[in-house]
DNA sequence: TGACTTCTTCTACAAATGTAGTAGAATTGT
DNA sequence: ACAATTCTACTACATTTGTAGAAGAAGTCA
């Protein structure tokens, strides 16, 4: 599933929290996105389209609630963005994250943690 | 620096080794791009537009050179998703990548081993 | 029950993107 | 020198994306 830009910055707001209605993710939007309500419509209208969310009727006003879930959107971003930049593997885009970004010592650690369970989940002998 | 989708397919080739001219990074493409030649061209117009390549003639034709590297398209290319998908800050893409994709012991040892590594370059001791 | 307020559904429209065709200039092979 | 090939510069056009306005249906409050 691929959400462009202003779809994402919808998604990000409705998991949040939901069920929620329109006016309730227009509350949440990050302070420097100013759109109208109704471009908020639109865009959850094709979200609804593309199912990627799903749309309920109470009253008269929608409800609307994420089919996709966080992690499914964020897998299908990485994956995309690995193809299209990091030769299609997942290796080069950690290797280039570990190396290029800076990271705290406590998420240094943190992140080696994660990677010596992940090493133990495996049933890998230290 | 913004790449669209087709712009980092006609990049990648140019990475690959450049200064090319049009007809060589066509000759790069992936097997499944079928681009008409114009097309390429076109798209390479565009990123000239855009200065992520350079243009210079020989004789009648074209030679282009990236402007912009691989690596600063990558950190641009992860630093939006960042934005996008993971409020905007790369530990939890880390951690998402990390916990999520299947490595194998050896890519977790390389990256344990860039992990120490990285420690070290800043001077934190043990 | 009328005046607001709030929603919904449609329609709109410019800019960005993907993808190419045309026509004419330059190069090349014979 | 001419035909065939190759390039370039323009133009074109359908889709997708970002962003919203208009008009009418519903709900709400005095």
């Amino acid at each position: 599933m691929r959400l462009t830009e202003a779809e994402w910055v919808i998604m990000n707001a409705l998991w949040e929290g939901h069920p929620a209605r329109a006016r309730e993710i227009a509350g949440r939007l990050p302070a420097d996105v100013n759109w109208a309500y109704t471009t908020i419509k639109t865009l959850l209208t094709r979200l609804v389209e593309k199912k990627a969310v799903q749309e309920r009727k109470e009253g008269n006003a929608s409800v609307y609630e994420p089919l996709l879930s966080r992690r499914n959107a964020q897998r299908s971003a990485l994956r995309a963005l690995a193809e299209q930049a990091f030769d299609g593997a997942f290796g080069p885009l950690m290797h280039f994250l570990l190396e290029q970004e800076r990271l705290t010592a406590k998420q240094r650690r943190e992140l080696i943690r994660i990677l010596e369970n992940n090493r133990k989940a495996k049933g890998e002998r230290k």
